[in-house]
DNA sequence: CGGTCGCTTGACATATGTCAATTTTAGTGG
DNA sequence: CCACTAAAATTGACATATGTCAAGCGACCG
């Protein structure tokens, strides 16, 4: 039933939308439609589908940047319920695209800038949620500019456990809640640390070799020592 | 006199204030002041001074993370009439500091989230001007993740040439547009470009050996060819 | 069962970093 | 205005982390 929607959503309590008063939620679930994209499709692209906002509901949305020779460099990994699209603007020059399997609520983007016009306090959640994207984009510029490669890997170990937590779908959930599978390839790693899919994987397996992780098969990962991994990666952050 | 104060601002037709409707300029007097500092002193840092938001009227600011064994790295360059200060959000890890001798136009941070609750329009501002620092820091990723030493020293100095146009001290304004001061340091030039001083000194004499620029003394820069500068910086937007 | 794809591993190349010596510029006080 | 000093920038010799190229391995899929 559509005005179910968004009554039902599994982000809503943590969702931009969570501004909205639980009487608007009838007439949001008339303006946003579900739209699941592949693992691997693009989701918008240089300004096609520029026309769109919207919510992630599962999965990762990988966002990056090309130079003209291919050299590609990935500025940013949301996970839910992490916002896409760029209200009140255009689009610029970033793909994004989709990591793994991914569920989006959209929304067009005249629509949502309505929406944002009418509720005051869905402008100031969008304004600090785009802060924490600028945080994040900055603490990778530290990372890029200035870390080794060793302390890049170890860095996005740790964001990806941070990130995979409650979305887990590991099999021993039970007492080890730090096993999980990575949604990047080893060469989407590279792409996102400024790096080679060589360099990644030999840093992994240094790593491993210490005993601080183990690697399964393939994007399958333990973390069992999380203290010394955050000691390699020199976070800043605690 | 105090009610004149921001019908005068030089910046006054560019800066997020322009949302404002002229009748509102003398209650924006009342809450404004301006805040002179000198280059190299902290404009705030880790929280301190976490009450304040400003525009910047004049000079550059320079904003940076680090690391705890004093590796640094530069993250943002902010050239006046742009913004600085998180409304709606806490300071976060990041330092500012003057570039150069910077004049601020200063504002306690519940007065001016007043401000943006009480004009729809700032906030679309602030928000267009988040994207913009949002695609710069990711327009940096690309440089730092991906970019050689000697694009990313074409890359800085393309991006100096456009944000000194119109602050020009420059004496040989006549003709020559190219000609104009970094604001940077080579040591801050090694932080912004992710590299040590050393090579951007290197990479801005093999420029110079090209005939693509010419130094003069220190700090001073003339573009000789900036279209072939323009080619080496690699630049994906025109 | 064979082919493709992603990952690992090794040998080697090189861009950039490191360390150290000079030179240039800027600042200060006589 | 001119030494004198300190700081910034240049330059050179050398080290090394990471990239490049190529081979091999294993898992998945038709």
């Amino acid at each position: 039933m559509r005005s179910n929607y968004c009554r039902t959503c599994p982000i809503r309590d943590v969702a931009l939308c969570r501004a909205l008063p639980t009487s608007a939620l009838a007439e949001l679930s008339r303006m946003a439609w579900r739209r699941h994209v592949r693992a691997g499709s693009p989701i918008f692209s240089n300004g096609a589908e520029g026309g769109i906002v919207a919510n992630i509901v599962s999965g990762a949305v990988r966002l990056s940047r090309s130079l003209g020779d291919g050299r590609t460099q990935i500025v940013g990994l949301q996970f839910p319920p992490e916002f896409i699209g760029r209200p009140f603007a255009e689009n610029g020059t970033i793909v994004a695209e989709a990591a793994t399997d991914v569920e989006l609520c959209c929304f067009s983007k005249p629509q949502f800038e309505g929406l944002l016009r009418a509720h005051r306090g869905m402008q100031e959640l969008l304004i600090q949620r785009m802060l924490q994207d600028l945080d994040h984009a900055r603490e990778w510029m530290l990372l890029l500019g200035r870390k080794t490669a060793l302390e890049r890997v170890a860095t996005l170990l740790l964001l990806c456990a941070e990130k995979m937590r409650g979305s887990n779908c590991g099999e021993e959930s039970v007492a080890d809640q730090l096993t999980f599978d990575l949604p990047l390839s080893r060469t989407e790693m590279a792409e996102y640390l400024g790096l080679t899919l060589e360099t990644v994987s030999r840093m992994l397996k240094t790593l491993a070799q210490a005993g601080i992780i183990a690697i399964h098969r393939g994007r399958g990962m333990t973390i069992l020592d999380p203290q010394e991994l955050r000691r390699r990666a020199e976070m800043v952050t605690a």
